[in-house]
Order: structure tokens, then C-alpha cells, then sequence
DNA sequence: AGAAACTGTGTCCAACGGATACAGAGTACG
DNA sequence: CGTACTCTGTATCCGTTGGACACAGTTTCT
């Protein structure tokens, strides 16, 4: 599982390169976009625990190490259904402002990663990012690129708003839902214990957890603190929260 | 590795229920914090593929199988690590106001999940808490008690602060750093590429990259927005971003 | 003193990722 | 047109992993 020096170079060939095209022998039955479709067919119905490259190979009517002859290992595997599953990010609304255009942004990466719930543990730790991964980040900083934020901040606000709607899609069922479940198991370990976690209970009974409740009010925020800096660092006037929020 | 619905109910004896006393048999040689802290080592220093129950029962000087008589599996001592690693929250400084406190809180957050990469993937998907973490919860929802916001809104910021916090220290080398290797690979993998991705060049290039500079920036935005919530919400004067941010 | 309960150990197994060697298929070159 | 070369998919094998199970030793209660 562990990813050697050799196996970064193939993958960095897989993800960045033009498809080699052999000239001699049989030609392949697969291709690394099959394989990994399959792939991610598999991690969205069980999970990462039953992925494994026999099911995928199954999937595919071929041997197991037949795959070995696309993908250098596991791990890589799983680097290429990411890429293919996160796809090229959304065409940017023509005309709209920074903040609409990155709400949106927002909500469309959070529904990608609730329809592969796998996605989150496989982008835990630093990796070699793929094209689609970058112009996913390419149209934040475009976005934020007329607001006077320097480069860094405008990098800051991508991984804000990644990490939050990367967070949320975690919490929230990936697409039928079973319900309150978190919630309730909640309500359940806190009875009996009222004296000793007081606020989480008074909070919870107000709880409506609706889904994508959680989504809304932490992008709200975000974008409110943003748009407070970007305001102030424009010398206008401070920010007044919409009406909606209130 | 998958957890059973007998696993379950283990583990929550494990982590709310009294530690039981046997009163036959032989006296055990192990205890449960003895083992979580042994995996924790192990953990911190190589990764969770480098936790093995071989590993934990050698360093603990038994045998493997002798650790099932206190975990059921795995899952359930990955669990337990957790819920140690992240140990009681830090006490509520008196007399601080809700936007220092969770700011405090969060940096604190920041720092346990840095000092333990393991704890990110462990945190994916809905899981059973325990004491400490639910301990930690309990002090975000008190912060912000007479702030006005519904029990929903405290449990969002919750929810908020901790992504923030977790998704920062997975950027962040543990404690030793190897340096800018993030924003270097970055650099290299866009060099050639100018024209692809013109928006993510031109941000790149002034960027410092400081270890806890996006921590401080993301978290400034989201108290700022907070903030401008809390004060609309009593009616008060609009926010004035803080002469610091600019 | 015996029985009961609990501990740690030794043995065994299935599933997994992966290495390697091989046989067939297809192409380029003489 | 045949032969050599290359690439494909397969079959077999191995080390490591998490875990089931039965057993022997130890401590305590009756």
C-alpha cells in the first residue's frame, strides 16, 4: 500500500500524460478510464473497505492482475477514481460576482464529494494532484482574482471553503437518506446525562438537522467574513449581513 | 475491519461505561489507556498502515491475540486511541468573551489533530463519540450560549470550527517540518502549464506559505462572519473588520 | 479442596496486495 | 511471407494482515 518513488512517477504518467499508444502486441481490453469507473462504482455502493482489486477486476470480467498492467498499485488506483470522479469542475456563470460564484462552486464541490463518500479519507494527507483537481482551484483564484486579496489569501479562502464543504458532504448521507440518525443517536447518549454536558443538551433540543442546514450556515459565514475583509481592504463600508440570515 | 453491531455495543462500554473489575481469574497485565497509548506511539510515529496489532502487542510485550481481550478489533482500538488522543478539552479561560474563547479553542483543536495526522481519517463518517469528545463539543455550545444564536446555529459553528481546525493540520507538516514541500510540488507541477492555469500561477507566486498562516486566516474569516451574525442578530452596528486583518 | 471464571498463548484460516514467470496475440522487419 | 520482438492477460505463489478457536495456567469464590 505504501506508494514507492517509482510508482509516484507512474502515477504523476497516468494523471499529467497523454495516453501512450503501443504499437506492438495485442491491443488492451481495458482502459484507465473503465478501470477506474469500476472502481468507483464499487468504493460508492461499500465504501474503500470493499474495494479491492479483485472486485474491481470481477466488475470487469478480467483477472485480478490483469489490472497491474494499467495501474502500478492500489493506492494509485484510488488517485485516478478521484480525479475521474471529482471531473472538471463546473463552468464559471458568466457575469456573477465573486461571492455567488464562489457559493456555488462551494455546493458543487460538496455534492461531488456526498456522491463518493470515499473521497474524503483518499484526500487526507498531501498527494499529487491531478488536472481536474487543479482547475477545480483554478476557478477559485480566478474567481477571488479583482478583490484585492493577495495571492495567499485567495489561496487560504480555497482551502476554507474545500475543507468546509469536504467536512459537510461527511456529516451528511451520502444520497437516500436514513434519516436523523446522527442526530438521534446524539439525543441518545446525551440522556442521562444532562448535568454534565448542559449546553450540548439545551442546543440539541432546538435541533431541526435539516441536511444541508450545516452547509448553508457555515458557507453564510465564510463568505461573510470574506466579504468583510475584502470590503474593509477596499476602504468602503462595513458589512451588513443580509437580511436572510437574520 | 468492519465494525458488527456486537463490536458496537463494546465499545460503548468501553468508552462510557465504568471500567468493570473481574473478581476471578488471573489479574490482567494490561489496561486499556496502556494499550491506546501504545498505539498512539506507534500511530504518531508511522502512520495508521503502520499500526498492526502485532506492533501494539509487541511493544506492550504480549501476544497479539492477548489484545482481543480487551478490544474487540481493530476499529474499536483505533476508536479508543481517539478518545485518548484527544484527551479533555482545555478549561474555559474566565471572564474571556465567545470570539477569544473559541478562537483559543480552535488553535487547541488544531494542535491535538497536528500532533496525531492519524486522527483525521479516523474522524471520517458517522462514528460513536465518546467523553472527551463530546467534552469538547460541550464547551463550543457554552461559548456561545448568550450570543443569541439558536442551539442549531451553535451546533453548526461547532461543526464549522472543528472542519477548519481538523482539515488545517492535515495541511500542516506534524511538528518537524520538512518545509514548503506542498507549495514546491505545486510550483513544479505547474511550471510549463502557465497558460492552463493562469489565475492559480499568478497566486502562487507571492506566496510565503507560513505553516499556521491559512489556520489564522481561514479562522479570522469565520469568527468575522459569526460575528457580523451575532451583531445583526441583537440589532447592533454592523462589523468593522479589525485593523490587524488588513 | 474443588469448581468456576478469567487470563495469555499457540495454532489455524481467509482475504488482501503484490511479485514473478509464462503462454498467446499482434506487429514490424528481414 | 516468415520470424523475431513486444505487449497482453493469466496462473501460481508469497508475506502480511485481522481475527476465530481451543487450550492450559492462574486466581477466587463456595
Amino acid at each position: 500500500m505504501e506508494t514507492g518513488d517509482a510508482d509516484q512517477r507512474r502515477l504523476y504518467e497516468l494523471l499529467w500524460g497523454t495516453p501512450r499508444e503501443p504499437r506492438r502486441g495485442p491491443r488492451p481490453t481495458l482502459t484507465l478510464a473503465a478501470i477506474a469507473r469500476a472502481g468507483i462504482t464499487i468504493a460508492d455502493a461499500e465504501g474503500l473497505d470493499g474495494l479491492t482489486m479483485q472486485r474491481v477486476a470481477e466488475s470487469l470480467d478480467v483477472t485480478k492482475m490483469a489490472l497491474y498492467r494499467y495501474v502500478p498499485g492500489k493506492a494509485e488506483l484510488v488517485a485516478l477514481m478521484l480525479e475521474a470522479a471529482m471531473g472538471e469542475p463546473p463552468p464559471p456563470p458568466e457575469g456573477a460576482d465573486w461571492r455567488s460564484q464562489l457559493d456555488d462552486w462551494a455546493r458543487q464541490l460538496f455534492d461531488r464529494f456526498r456522491r463518493h463518500p470515499w473521497a474524503h479519507a483518499v484526500t487526507v494527507g498531501p498527494r499529487l494532484p491531478g488536472p481536474n483537481e487543479l482547475a477545480w482551484l483554478e476557478r477559485v483564484v480566478t474567481a477571488l482574482t479583482d478583490t484585492g486579496l493577495t495571492g495567499d489569501e485567495q489561496l487560504d479562502v480555497a482551502v476554507l471553503l474545500i475543507g468546509h464543504a469536504r467536512n459537510l458532504a461527511q456529516h451528511a448521507p451520502p444520497t437516500d437518506a436514513p434519516g436523523l440518525s446522527q442526530e438521534a443517536g446524539f439525543a441518545a447518549l446525551l440522556r442521562g446525562r444532562e448535568e454534565r454536558f448542559p449546553a450540548l443538551t439545551a442546543a440539541l433540543r432546538s435541533a431541526r438537522g435539516d441536511g444541508d442546514q450545516a452547509l448553508d450556515f457555515g458557507l453564510a459565514r465564510i463568505l461573510d467574513g470574506i466579504q468583510a475583509l475584502i470590503t474593509a481592504r477596499a476602504g468602503g463600508h462595513p458589512v451588513v449581513v443580509a437580511e436572510s440570515s437574520l
